[in-house]
DNA sequence: GTATGACCAAGTTCGAAATCTGGTCAAGTG
DNA sequence: CACTTGACCAGATTTCGAACTTGGTCATAC
């Protein structure tokens, strides 16, 4: 069975690069089932749908960037800090042009796809952030005259306008140098001093794969 | 010559109230003339193209919410502080539905004019916020072991991220809630602590009033 | 001198015909 | 028999010219 899910990667390689390239509207599952060198109604046999094969390469690329966060959290348990986090979540999103399409609401590269959850669950990606906050101020590791729902808030603002200040072409130095303003500006603005152990790294790993 | 400046700002309001209520793509300069009472050939008196009244508009908002801004920074100099400045600049554009429009790029508002700077230049805008900063930090009221540039662009990218998250429905608390919420955000990011006097507030209304 | 609306060219909308494409499934393959 | 395929079709999309709309002008009216 390991030769369908060659094919499966296969497929959504295609249709990923595809994306990126000429955007949803312009990408068919002909063409897509050509470049993958088999026939159209094969596409059909791993998934029901055209939107559902869009979804799939959504769903990659999220899982991807977990993947980064949950590598980056081992390697240094101090990834687990918000200031620290938020610098990584910042890279794998950049380093990934359909995730940062899907970010900032590319219409030409997802169509109707924007914004519509597709093969990925808004709601409880907020619902994990205020956990993983959560976590953090168990421990002290952020400011605690806030609450946990605001604090969350305010973090996801921070970074978001840094993640849409990225279209602006005026950006100061490049893209590592802006991801430790960031950084820089996470940590005065919401961390506290602490050094994360294993455990938290761990804890926060699990959290963050929750959302597959 | 005040009748005609009483037509132009009668104009402006028709054209204003018919942008918010159908969008820049409905609204003709037939239907704005109409509801003012006058006729189309005498829209053009004022300004030479669709484009350029509509604009005109734009400057119009702008201008309130600058003199919002130097109305507050004269009521009490501490909105010199950025984090002050911040909070009440918020306000002012949430306050203005055409203004918060335009910076969020609604399509359906304002049509080809989202990002065409019209009537209104952006590259001034930042060499403005640039020079606010800068003013800021010789006196010692913003941190300084960041370059201006480099703290310029991390507080207009949180400044942003603030507006951007409006349009989520899942805000937390009352905009007034939220705008403390960006203010103490960027108070603890980048403020230093310190009382700005009345000579420092009228600085930053200068700035402010050159961006017209 | 000032205001106007009929007028016109350029642009937009409309509708029907032509084309394309998501999704199916009977036929083909090994 | 399990798997793959592409011809096929309905519904969606595009095309294209005709009908209509509207930005901008200017001769006329006041």
């Amino acid at each position: 069975m390991t030769a369908r899910t060659d094919r499966e990667t296969k497929i959504l390689d295609v249709a990923a690069d595809m994306l990126v390239r000429h955007g949803y509207r312009r990408v068919t599952i002909d063409d897509v089932a050509g470049a993958a060198g088999i026939g159209k109604g094969t596409v059909y046999l791993h998934w029901k749908t055209r939107e559902e094969l869009f979804g799939a390469v959504f769903a990659r690329e999220v899982r991807g960037a977990i993947a980064d966060m949950v590598t980056a959290l081992h390697a240094d348990p101090a990834v687990a800090l918000l200031h620290r986090f938020a610098a990584e979540f910042f890279l794998a999103i950049l380093r990934r042009p359909l995730l940062y399409g899907m970010v900032i609401g590319d219409v030409q590269m997802w169509g109707k796809l924007v914004g519509s959850e597709a093969g990925y669950d808004g709601g409880r990606h907020n619902t994990v952030m205020v956990s993983y906050v959560d976590v953090l101020a168990a421990r002290g590791l952020v400011r605690t005259d806030l609450a946990t729902p605001e604090l969350t808030y305010a973090f996801q603002s921070v970074f978001e306008g840094f993640i849409y200040a990225e279209r602006t072409v005026g950006s100061t130095g490049t893209r590592d140098e802006r991801a430790r303003l960031l950084s820089a500006t996470v940590e005065s603005a919401f961390s506290r001093p602490g050094t994360p152990d294993a455990a938290l790294a761990d804890e926060v790993a699990a959290l963050l794969s929750g959302l597959v």
